[in-house]
DNA sequence: ATGAAAGCGCTAACAT
DNA sequence: ATGTTAGCGCTTTCAT
């Protein structure tokens, strides 16, 4: 491990002048500039990060706080932005809060705060003011992926909107008996989504005169599984049973669709099934969904969390940039036969 | 952000008492201890880990390096991991290298070697000897989860075992035509995993005297999709059907029983499925297993790593731990029935 | 454009 | 058991 004044011995010059070569900060001779590169890659140095970190207050270092990581969207979130941070030259330190609220205590009380990180991504986690608040305090930039949070910059789907998108794709095929496998409302962590979700679907029903049914709305906890049970209650009433089902999620619309076909029922001659994100598995299960990118969430989380890394452009108090989403129309989904059984 | 000197001077002390008695390291009596204790709280104090680092040559971090994100398994052996780091007050870092070589190189020339990392957890991932070396030079211990790794502290399962296993259950039932769907050699970043299931699989059916029929084994890539159109290959034969299928991985096993459900075949009585992993739609599509147990090998690489972090139990060459697996029957295997068509 | 030197905030060796 | 103090390896003024 060779420090920076072997290379300003190799190199000839001030180890401040190697400092200034490798950052780029303060103005060096471009001869020179190329001997130092040249001495440190054949020594093979790298800055030590803690001492870079006790000098300037920067560690280079991200953390991202997750509620699950077991999750596809989760997966697909973080590899965007870590993609986009070692771009940048950043690490991303992860912080996964499935265990528990004891866990989450101890992150925001003591790891988030020792320094490691320059700055908090939080992804579908709605932050108490007091956490925010003790982020802000030190300077930390925070960025929220996934609802509004007050004082923080924040990019979020508008979630109604895309449950009223998916439901309006479902009405325009003619479908009025129309129901809603959405989220429970106990376990909701993130921003809502089971709600915000529900009331899209019962805007866009309204919207056309379509009275919402109540029966016809079977909350469950957001798998597959859950879904698959759910559907079943559903699509086994023999008097009100649905034409088309819109999932809260394309792991609850394969759930549907996997016990539609266990009750005979084909999609979507049937029963016209369409979720929400545009899962790795949506295309196998020809599955028409409302496409929400979460790789390119990361990204963007991590562009907007450069940008409030130089102070110059730090913008202050809420700010939500809103979130692309497409509908993607596959084979799930299909024009309501009213002679079908 | 206070520093450790206020905290000293509230309690009353030096900052060499505070740093003792924050850290556990050396004497300090109970009752300053407490004090130091109530003055850090009282003002919020939480130790820079640049400052610390820089100081003591540790940063309480662990770098945890993997192939890929997007997979049920990585994301399980990461959640054990950080779950277990955690309670040892250890971050964890992650580099995902599913980008390509350049992201390898660079995380292997940069990234781990700017002293952000005391220790390096590599899953699935057949470091190169001169990777390793890099490591070990600057006396970053390394734990190997997944395969033997010369030189390096290992968890690995015995793949050939485990398919083994997996055949040998099909066998006990009576199957002798049993297909194996595994994965592409062609990808194996990891280590051989499809060679050595394919070889257990073979192992497995010569011990009893079946020949190993080339025709009943289709590799493809190790996803559904993948899987699902693999046995539909299988299946189609008209002559040569075979009547059980061994997976290599529970996602390429639930293929299978997705495309057998397509073509009109019911699983167990006209086909039987074994899967590995114990994925967590297994037991949703009721399928039999090997389990392999994620969230343990990331909690064991853990352990495995804290030891090695003591220098005085540091065991130098490579060792090899052997990882559980178990046999996990449920309904997607049974008995060959030869009356059935 | 480059060098000298003073920290950054903590830890650990050495004193007491 | 506690205090004093010299670094840890960089960055960044301030000179030149």
């Amino acid at each position: 491990m060779p420090g920076i004044d072997e290379v300003a011995q190799l190199a000839g010059v001030s180890t401040a002048t190697v400092s200034r070569a490798l950052s780029g900060r303060g103005h060096v001779s471009p001869a020179t500039k190329e001997r130092v590169a040249a001495a440190a890659s054949e020594l093979g140095y790298v800055v030590s990060s803690s001492a870079s970190g006790l000098a300037t207050g920067r560690t280079r270092n991200v953390g991202v706080v997750i509620p699950f990581l077991n999750r596809w969207f989760y997966g697909a979130v973080i590899e965007g932005a870590q993609r986009r941070l070692l771009s940048h030259g950043y690490d991303l330190t992860l912080y996964n809060l499935s265990g528990g609220g004891d866990e989450r205590r101890s992150v925001f009380e003591h790891f988030l705060l020792r320094k490691r990180v320059d700055a908090v991504i939080a992804i579908n986690l709605e932050l108490t003011p007091d956490e925010v608040t003790r982020l802000l305090d030190i300077d930390k930039p925070v960025v929220g992926v996934g609802g509004p949070l007050t004082g923080v910059r924040t990019l979020s789907i508008d979630d109604v909107e895309v449950s009223r998108l998916a439901t309006e794709h479902l009405v325009s095929l003619g479908h009025r008996r129309i129901a809603h496998i959405g989220g429970d409302v106990e376990d909701e962590r993130d921003f809502h989504v089971p709600t915000n979700r529900r009331e899209g679907y019962e805007a866009a029903l309204e919207a056309v005169g379509i009275p919402v049914d109540p029966t016809l709305y079977a909350p469950c906890d957001f798998t597959l599984q859950g879904a698959y049970h759910a559907a079943k209650q559903l699509l086994g009433s023999p008097r009100n049973r649905p034409t088309a089902v819109f999932a809260a999620s394309d792991e609850m619309a394969i759930g549907t669709i996997l016990a539609a076909r266990d009750m005979g029922l084909r999609v979507p001659d049937d029963l016209s099934v369409i979720g929400i994100d545009d899962h790795e598995l949506a295309e196998f299960f020809g599955l028409t969904t409302v496409a929400q990118f979460p790789e390119l969430q990361g990204e963007l989380a991590v562009e907007i969390l450069m940008d409030q890394l130089h102070p110059e452009n730090r913008a202050h108090g809420s700010l939500n940039t809103p979130l692309p989403y497409e509908l993607v129309v596959r084979g799930s989904t299909a024009r309501h036969d009213p002679r079908a059984r």
